[in-house]
DNA sequence: TTTAAAGTAACAACAATTGTTACAATAAGA
DNA sequence: TCTTATTGTAACAATTGTTGTTACTTTAAA
């Protein structure tokens, strides 16, 4: 993950958090996290189809959480916005003459799979509660 | 990690390994990795900084493991390659004036910190050798 | 009907990754 | 010592990914 997708996910869902009642709009969340309105809009279209979060359209519009902080886990946020695997990419085209190179991806799919599911086990076990608690 | 370093790194090892009395060059690594000579030559760079190869330069030149493959420990690849933590990238100036703002890129350091010490302590379990002997 | 918000397309700017060429430095071996 | 093959690395090009911006449509409250 070289981009900032989940810090801004998790910084929007914390913001969310602490006014569960309110409908918070994209101006709001930005300038909170100092980065562009629409950025935090096409991210909240990720936690949307992720139903993390719910919108409201039109006049005093904005988002909410769909749902009390503590059953919603860091992992579901993660999975939302994560675009790549921990160990990253694997090479496109290793030569299938070579005996290593026939295999290495099937090896590294293996290794990336655990690795993967480690880091999602790990988050589950964090609720977006335990989280803002500390804020 | 939105890049192959991972992945040619533990090529090059995984080749290492095979013949590990022999100096291997850095056109027969690409020819198996199915990439430019170059991109090896950097990897192994990076991998002689770590101390988990050696090389010798000119005629008959090449690389070698810098030990028996059961030493090596996927975690050694794994740091010495990784140019990013899991959770991506904090966002740059988030609001001090706003209470989430000024304390969320605290917060997410320490849930980054656990998140990259449970994928290495994980990774440290492996060694090349058992990596290998899939092969 | 007015107003303020989300949704989104299009594009621009910037950063990271990967590929390539070229050449210096090095070391083996004739 | 000379030839040859290799690593090391700088410089740059090409490609891809990320972030920012503008502008406009759609939507819903009042």
């Amino acid at each position: 993950m070289n981009n900032t997708r989940f810090a801004t996910a998790i910084h929007i869902m914390t913001l969310l958090a602490d006014t569960p009642d309110e409908w918070l709009g994209s101006d709001f969340l930005a300038d909170s996290i100092n980065i562009n309105p629409v950025m935090v809009r096409r991210e909240i279209g990720i936690l949307q189809n992720a139903s993390l979060v719910i919108t409201r359209r039109g006049k005093d519009g904005g988002t909410k959480l769909n749902g009390p902080s503590k059953t919603i886990h860091l992992d579901e946020i993660y999975t939302a916005v994560r675009n790549n695997d921990i160990l990253g990419k694997k090479n496109k085209n290793p030569n299938p003459k070579c005996k290593i190179g026939k295999q290495i991806n099937k090896q590294l799919d293996r290794l990336t799979e655990k690795t993967d599911q480690l880091v999602e086990d790990f988050l589950r076990e964090i609720t977006l509660a335990d989280f803002t608690k500390r804020f």
